[in-house]
RNA sequence: GCCGGGAUGGCAGAGUGGAUAAUGCGCAGGCCUUGAGAGCCUGUGGCCUUCUUGGCCGCAUGGGUUCGAAUCCCAUUCCCGGCGCCA
């Protein structure tokens, strides 16, 4: 949300601002915007002065009412009052409301530096790193890799949640695993403090969070609760301080957090969706920062610059984009997006480093204070940047780190966090042969007491 | 899930239908002092306004009763205690 103050002041900077976004409606509404705010103040001055005269009022009746004097000519002047203050703080409610649900649908301030552009080919490259494999062999995709080692299994995945849905098995688990704990450690050198949020949120939180758009096209509500599945652990953790302030010392604060993501994926058709590219579901190690608002541009650099070491640790060739007025969104005023070699040539999005400035934390009422015992200062700025989203990071590895025969060499890095296990090989019990569960397991024990522990 | 108690400023804590939300702590500024501290004085939430003046709102949130609500009623959220259920 932006700073209605500001607006009223500088109305010809944020008109530029959303010109250069080439955004016609947000030029409409701010126009708008202007409008019902001019009227909303004038009702509310007609309001207050209403309130007023009923105060003199109800204090002239207390004061008759405690000499003992006649007041009830008094009330019924009171009760038109009334009337009158009602119906005037209904259409300044109204007013309100509908300057309210303009200012929220106004994209934040973008930055100078993001460039001009329309879609993704207008990003603008600003790193590369490494260059793209070269193989002697006909390169596979992940998910030719992933079926024939016998490690993914798309159809069942289909079979019982639907498309977007997989079985993932063996060492492709156990890589899932390593990447999470490598990118947790990372970052808690670092300095962040992990936290494992809520997978669920609230409406009222998660609106503050993110787009309103995103309730349709990207979050599943659980039925019959107020509760939606998080896209990400971005939005709990961005509404983990709502409506606090936070102290000047304990900025910046640094969160990272691990999470499974769910996002329903509407309107992705014609997009890659192959294996674990895009899912409805998978693991997301995520950084957070809350920061005082002269800190967050160099921050932003920070962000990137941890997410860049983990790629590069785990020898995945990458390209670095500033992403253009197009294709920014609604909430950063600049994103980085880290773009990752895949076996078709083809760079695609593995990660997305947005600083928002104060746009969320608005929203979300976050604020700062300089020093105990002060009045908050103002409203903190919020960045976050994916660490590692290990469903595409895996992508990369076995579609960058793949041998002739099949097999895919793992990351060094890698190697503490799978002990004994230096690359993928095919399993050799395929999930597909039948083995009879309960012969081949013991769970039939004596011990019923343990029968309901799990 | 049930029963009971509660939610007041940055913090503690009074206020149980009628003026400015008492008081203390913290914080900011000033006086005093060579300096610090103590002491004293003033200020310390949001909104609107001609931004000096003035006015309104604000006692968890949303409704209601009343001329008038922190105070009475209803619903919701959260916290504490007890009971129940549970990995």
């Amino acid at each position: 949300m932006l700073d209605i103050k500001l607006i009223r002041k500088h109305p010809d900077t944020f008109k530029q601002n959303f010109v250069r976004r080439g955004d016609a409606e947000s030029l409409e509404i701010l126009d708008a915007l202007l409008k019902h705010d001019e009227t909303w103040r004038q009702l509310l001055t007609e309001a207050n002065a209403l309130r007023h005269e009923r105060s003199k009022l109800t204090n002239k009746v207390a004061d008759l009412k405690k000499a003992g004097k006649e007041y009830r000519n008094l009330i019924e002047q009171g009760k038109q009052l009334a009337k009158n203050i009602t119906l005037l703080e209904d259409r300044a409610r109204t007013q309100k409301q509908t300057v309210d649900e303009l200012l929220i649908n106004l994209p934040n301030m973008l930055h100078d530096s993001v460039p001009s552009g329309k879609d993704d080919a207008d990003n603008m490259e600003v790193k590369v790193w490494g260059r793209p494999p070269t193989f002697n062999f006909p390169p596979k995709n992940h998910l030719e890799i992933g079926r024939d080692l016998g490690i993914i299994d798309e159809e069942r995945g289909a079979k019982v949640s639907g498309h977007g849905f997989l079985y993932l098995s063996d060492q492709l688990v156990l890589l899932d695993l390593a990447l999470q704990r490598f990118a947790l450690d990372f970052m808690i050198a670092k300095g962040f403090r992990l936290v494992e949020p809520p997978f669920m949120m609230r409406r009222k939180p998660y609106s503050g969070v993110t787009a309103l758009a995103d309730f349709e096209q990207v979050m599943y509500k659980v039925e019959g609760e107020d509760l939606y599945m998080i896209a990400t652990s971005e939005h709990p953790l961005a509404a983990m301080y709502m409506n606090e302030v936070l102290l000047r010392d304990d900025l910046p604060l640094g969160l990272v957090g691990l999470s499974p993501c769910f996002r329903k994926e509407v309107g992705s058709h014609g997009k890659y969706t192959k294996g674990l590219f895009r899912m409805h579901q998978f693991n997301k190690v995520e950084q957070f920062v809350f920061c005082h608002p002269s800190d967050s541009w160099r921050i932003h650099e920070e962000l990137q610059a941890n997410s860049e070491a983990l790629y590069e640790k785990l020898g995945l060739h990458y390209k670095v984009v500033n992403v253009c007025t197009g294709e920014i969104g609604t909430l950063a005023s600049k994103r980085y997006d880290i773009n990752i070699w895949m076996a078709d040539g083809v760079y695609r999005e593995v990660g997305s480093n947005s600083n928002c400035t104060d746009y969320q934390s608005r929203r979300l009422n976050i604020r700062f204070r300089e020093k105990e015992g002060q009045s908050p200062a103002g409203f903190v700025h919020t960045l976050n940047n994916t660490a590692l989203a290990t469903s595409r990071t895996m992508v990369a590895i076995l579609e960058q780190h793949q041998q002739k025969d099949g097999t895919v060499i793992l990351p060094k890095v890698l190697n503490r966090y799978m002990p004994g296990v230096t690359r993928l090989e095919p399993q050799l019990k395929s999930l597909n042969v039948n083995i009879s569960y309960t012969k081949s397991f013991n769970i039939g024990t004596s011990d019923s007491s343990r029968r309901n522990e799990d």
